[in-house]
DNA sequence: CGAAATCTTGAGTATAATCAAAAACGGTGG
DNA sequence: CCACCGTTTTTGATTATACTCAAGATTTCG
């Protein structure tokens, strides 16, 4: 028994198939190295070449990249992600990889998942529709940023972060905790954070959503997906 | 000999790897439908569960979706594509996939496509590191709608459509013309095709770009690349 | 408790959207 | 070949959304 066989990835793979025998022996002969790491950390920085993927076990993290006018977060990930897939077949990396909060990283050998790949081509193909779905949440992404309001675009990220969390049974109910700041949010809208702060002000006004504690959580789940024009489809849960 | 041999497909994919004897009978034998589509015509739509991949053999296409603003584009794709692999593993449309002036579309079962696979593992690398592209071109997109103005949104995406169609030797020289409309622009930027207008006049007065007779072509190349902020790594391109 | 990060608020400014209308272009049919 | 239609491009004037700068309040954490 290795620690792969408590991890959110056996978690997530069997939410969708049914693991045979030998699948399961697959996934358990791989090798998983540990890093816990602080808030604001690096995982992996732009032009890295990684040699493995690396997994969020506990915590939180981002894609994101230096521009001109600041930082732009490109996706956010939870446990059972695998934020660096396509580290697989594409060399270098074009952007980097950051925890927010204390955060638990396993790192699983290229090879290892290679040689399981090419064993159990159910596995594969696995693996690479996850691939396939982080595409289709950047092209979300692409329609949030370039298409809506501010005030959609704030909306429609909680709304999508939310569905991911309820998703991987990471979040109860819809009053569960997010683990975005208003920078974070910012980075990711391509909004000021002056201007975030806001709109989000608007949004508390709304009784959309509520910083109790200086926790963000959502109060009005259908007003939000209003809001944000918020169709899960795209994000292919079950 | 089928069509496929002459199809820009073989040729992209000849770019990558060298082909064994029995990895070019697998390409030979994928089963080949040709479509000829006038401009602005679907090749798909959101919602569809196509069982065919398609192929751009001339001509252009973008994937867009349309939102309360409008529509929005979240790529373009010409002679070489296979704009929709993702319906592979995800089996519904999420956007829509139209062409931009008279396009030549090619249709290769999904059931080809996956037994080729099966058979010569390389050649599904080939194909998911594809998708990956695909995946790293939209987070750019983010970055580009997300974190840069008007004037950087329209060079950046300028650039990638030239680098892009010199690397597929659709393109000899800087001088040729590009295949988009002010309104293409405007719609994959997220900027009104008013703005979209004058921020070109702009560009031509800087003597980046020129529209000879209706065609958009460059001019300063350079100019262009440090006016888009634009590096060229992320599209993998050799 | 103090330092650092995050959140909040105000005032002035800039970028880009909207509305409206005209000019140029591209293709079609007489 | 030319008149006509729809599309695309262009220009002007006004408005709105969002940014910047600046400073203070609050929270978090060592």
């Amino acid at each position: 028994m290795t620690i792969l066989n408590f991890s959110p990835l056996v978690q997530n793979i069997s939410r969708r198939m049914e693991l045979t025998q030998a699948e399961h022996g697959g996934l358990h002969a791989l090798r998983l190295g540990l890093r816990l790491l602080p808030h604001k950390a690096n995982i992996l920085l732009a032009n890295d070449r990684p040699t493995k993927c690396c997994m969020i076990i506990k915590g939180y993290a981002y894609r994101g990249k230096d521009v001109a006018s600041g930082r732009q977060i490109m996706s956010f990930h939870m446990a059972g992600d695998l934020p660096d897939l396509q580290s697989l077949h594409l060399e270098a990396m074009d952007h980097d990889l950051m925890t927010i909060g204390e955060t638990l990283v396993g790192f699983i050998p290229h090879l290892d998942i290679l040689s399981l790949i090419a064993k159990h081509s159910r596995l594969g193909a696995y693996f690479w529709r996850e691939t396939l779905i982080d595409a289709a949440i950047f092209r979300e992404w692409i329609i949030n940023v370039g298409g809506r309001s501010g005030y959609a675009r704030i909306s429609h990220l909680l709304c999508e972060q939310m569905a991911r969390m309820m998703a991987k049974g990471l979040a109860k109910e819809f009053g569960a905790p997010l683990f975005l700041s208003q920078t974070n949010i910012a980075q990711a809208t391509g909004l000021s954070p002056v201007h975030v702060n806001r709109i989000m002000g608007a949004m508390r006004n709304a009784n959309l959503v509520n910083t109790k504690d200086g926790r963000l959580t959502i109060l009005d789940w259908r007003g939000l997906v209003a809001a944000g024009d918020f169709d899960p489809a795209y994000l292919r849960l079950n």
